[in-house]
DNA sequence: GTGAAAGCGCTAACAG
DNA sequence: CTGTTAGCGCTTTCAC
């Protein structure tokens, strides 16, 4: 009783199938049907506990590599989240909340969620082929990153954009209504719009909004940096609006809250409550949502294709 | 020519080194060989030219679930968050840097991250097994959960506790040092401390300063819903210490910033510039890289385990 | 130098 | 109803 094999506190090492079939007397075949619930497959009740009960005896757990070798299915999602060099902390605060909610729901949709950072510059793909992704979500990639893509993923795999500057067809996508939103906001407060401030997540955003707006370039500013930020806001006299909330909140400092909208790109529009004359446009929060049915559609509809290629989340008003 | 498969823009469907071998002329053994550089063979640069030309003419990508299969390590690492039913936005807001910045790191170091959500009232730790994880970081688990824990994980697996409320020396643990930072904050601002808030992630910390400053429990909040703020603030007449800059926020609409300092524990120190009399306390931003390193000894040193348990961060001064 | 062959743990026909 | 068998794609002895 000391040559045996250091176990640990759980008791076992590692059982698989075949150990459950050696303690159950059956083959791994049964036992496999039994753990799977094979439909089709008729077990008379007293094999399957004997199974059942040495699986849990010996504290199985399936092999997920082994499986989905077999299966064509990882049983993995991916949500690649493509980052600059120079990323600022207020675009990565306005990743993470769609991250997070995207995992959540992933999870409890019985997908393990693989994450992962890609470089702008380089974005390596291969990981979608190597692990077999069942369904890719990609923030923020651009028309140049995406070229790798078009290039190197394997077809068939769902792929939604999120927040991704393209304008290729090819790509389902799930972005903001930023026009909407912005003329909800310039209608709801019944005052102009002389200015713009947006992170550059949002630059697709700034054109659109410079150009449905007629605003002057001089008065759009795309933060890059946060020193950029107080000069620019004490150039201006009139009211205008800014995106992301944490951007927001920053230029309370340089301006009156009450000079600006906040259109809340980031997931975290909470964060105004601190600014009490602040007011702020929220869109509906279901961004994660949409680019879930868009997957889900893809993967049924591959063929024909989902019926529209680009979601765009409504502003609340 | 109609019969054929039907390819995708990338040219091929999924090739495997079956398919290098053939078109290389060698065979799959040949092929694993130059592929992963295997130190011992010794291959004519002439056939590894050959086969390196046919991987990337059929666009190959490796089959990590096979290779895991057999190699005994998977290449995924696992970032577990156990969360409450009732996370509260900022608690959640308080996990993403460190989710970011640990994804960030292990996405360097090679790994493939996985990030999963566990309820924390019944956390399935399966998923360490099943995707034979080669090192796990489990964010904010009570030692509730972690019973299950130490119960069911395969032993074995490097398991780094971030954040979490365990007694247990059975685990690694990366912590901040609350009481250093405390009386840091105290110390530098010369001020004494009444009351203190804090998120529930720190509940913790709240118990160990509550004693050290030997604060009455009715100057102490745990904060649990964003309406206990005012009233607890309205009836406080000293300086007090606020958890958690997102908390840090709230407060500053109920008491002036220049009555509390917030000890930074949610990773984005920034919020605070927007608050210009507020004062602040950050750690050392090492808590990834610390969880990292508890890890690596962990792998390393599995047999003697590493020098310390647990990793205070320390207060920058 | 190179290849045949034996699996890793699991699933899915197909027999019995 | 249950077991045998043939792999999934890859790595790795061990002969040739």
């Amino acid at each position: 009783m000391n040559g045996v094999m250091l176990m640990n506190q759980s008791g076992a090492k590692k059982a698989t199938m075949k150990d459950i079939a050696k303690a159950a007397q059956v083959s791994v075949a049964t036992v496999s049907y039994v753990l799977n619930n094979v439909s089709g497959q008729t077990i008379p009740e007293e094999t399957r506990q004997r199974v059942l009960d040495a699986a849990s005896e010996l504290n199985y757990v399936p092999n997920l590599a082994a499986r989905s070798l077999i299966k064509r299915q990882s049983g993995l999602a991916g949500i690649l989240v493509i980052r600059r060099h120079d990323e600022q902390w207020w675009e990565r605060a306005a990743y993470s909340p769609f991250i997070d909610a995207m995992e959540r729901e992933l999870t409890s949709l019985g997908y393990h969620v693989v994450l992962s950072s890609l470089d702008a510059k380089a974005p390596n793909m291969a990981i979608i082929a190597e692990r077999k992704l069942d369904a890719v979500f990609v923030l923020g990639a651009v028309q140049d990153t995406f070229h790798q893509i078009s290039r190197h993923f394997p077809t068939g795999v769902p792929l939604v954009a999120i927040d991704s500057h393209i304008e290729d067809p090819l790509f389902y996508r799930v972005q903001y209504d930023y026009e909407r939103a912005a003329l909800t906001a310039i209608e709801r407060n019944n005052q102009h719009c002389r200015f713009l401030v947006a992170d550059r997540g949002s630059i697709d955003a700034a054109a659109q909004l410079t150009a449905l707006l007629s605003l002057p370039t001089s008065q759009v500013l795309v933060l890059e940096t946060e020193e950029q930020l107080q000069p620019f806001l004490a150039r201006q006299t009139g009211d205008g609006l800014i995106l992301n909330e944490y951007v927001g909140l920053l230029a309370s400092r340089w301006m009156a809250p009450s000079r600006y909208t906040v259109i809340c790109t980031a997931g975290t529009p909470e964060l105004l409550r601190s600014l009490p004359s602040s007011s702020s446009l929220l869109f509906e929060d279901r961004k994660h949502l949409a680019a879930l049915e868009l997957m889900q559609s893809l993967r049924n509809d591959s063929y024909s294709g989902p019926p529209h290629k680009s979601i765009l989340i409504r502003p609340l008003t």
